[in-house]
RNA sequence: GGUUCCUUAGCCAAGUGGUAAGGCAAUAGACUGCAACUCUGUGAUCGCCAGUUCGAAUCUGGCAGGAACCU
């Protein structure tokens, strides 16, 4: 198996920064598993890695896309493990580093997407239907699926009635999958403790706005339509939209952004400390990189081995 | 000093006699093509004391804290 090396941990942890101290290290290259960061136009929101803290690392699936255009998880999934593929061919081991959870293991364990067409008549379709005619449809066309999806999730359900339409039930392709690592990874998780990481999110949104956030969002926003484009979805860019509608004042934005922040990290820690086996390493704890680059050079001599 | 009003979970807040809506926050969790998305679970005996009543957050009295007005 091919390997790698996954950073992941809630926003604001410092996972930037250990993977450039890495990369160098072990002489390889970045892989971003950010959702938000693929788009160019959109910097300080996303806290992107400026090209000076970079150190001459090469970064991949950093400003990949306009935020205009449709970005997905099985784009992010392709993309990421052809680079992969690239950079093991050069004796580098890779270096992913993210947070989106559902990109990292997508890449990591042997999800499958097939190429698809857009249906929007189908998709207009479920709009006009009911969540209860919905969640019908679903429970006649694949009834299995209905055990990982609530009732009230609309936006899964109707996913997963798009997958049935197109002859690819959500349920039957996961029966197909071994559920299982398709690379030799070592996962680092950054942490600390809940109190800690609030703080020091809520002082980096302070930060995003020295560093001009209002004016990035504006110079984004061309039309209040904007705000429907997923990019704008992003945490730091939706929070505007009561803004610019004169609904909300800059520090009732900046307070709510914090928030969603700080919800969205308590996000992450679900995820990654249940669905992969993480290595946690305290960023508190005074020796923390040096810990990592131990475990990691003895990983290395196993896989010699 | 006097008059009137207020006091329900961390915050906002319904509820005027039959054993406490809801929202926010917090917290726990789910997640296979929008994932920084979307969704789910979890909390109080109603300021304190006494009384009326079969039964009080809801009525009466006292105390405490707060607000407004008057002198």
């Amino acid at each position: 198996m091919e390997k790698i090396i996954l950073i992941v941990g809630p926003t604001g942890v410092g996972k930037t920064s250990l993977s450039i101290q890495l990369a160098k290290k072990f002489d390889t290259e970045i892989i971003s598993g950010d959702s938000m960061q693929v788009y160019r136009e959109m910097s300080v929101g996303t806290a992107k890695v400026t090209p000076e803290e970079m150190q001459g690392v090469k970064h991949h699936l950093i400003d990949y896309c306009s935020y205009k255009d449709d970005f997905n998880v099985m784009i992010f999934q392709k993309e990421a493990r052809k680079i992969i593929h690239e950079l093991v061919k050069q004796h580098k081991i890779p270096i992913i580093c993210g947070g989106t959870g559902l990109y990292i293991k997508s890449l990591y364990y042997d999800y499958e997407f097939n190429d698809e067409e857009k249906d929007e008549d189908f998709e207009a379709f479920l709009k006009s239907r009911s969540e209860d005619e919905c969640w019908n449809m679903l429970r006649i066309v694949d009834p299995a699926s209905l055990e990982k999806i609530h009732k009230n999730n609309r936006k899964r359900i109707e996913r997963a009635l798009m997958r049935a339409h197109m002859g690819n039930k959500k349920s039957e392709a996961e029966e197909r999958q071994n559920h299982q690592p398709v690379f030799d990874a070592f996962v680092i998780g950054l942490t600390a403790d809940r109190d800690y990481i609030y703080q020091r999110i809520d002082e980096r949104v302070d930060v995003m706005m020295n560093h001009h956030l209002l004016e990035e969002v504006s110079s984004l926003i061309t039309s209040m339509d904007d705000f429907k484009l997923q990019s704008l979805q992003g945490i730091g860019y939706k929070e505007w939209e009561a803004y610019f509608k004169k609904e909300a004042t800059v520090e009732e934005t900046v307070a709510l952004i914090k928030k969603n922040s700080r919800n969205f990290a308590k996000r992450q820690y679900t995820w990654f400390n249940h669905q992969m086996n993480v290595h946690w390493y305290d960023i508190t704890q005074e020796d923390f990189r040096k810990q990592i680059e131990q475990d990691l050079e003895e990983w290395r001599k196993e896989i010699i081995c």
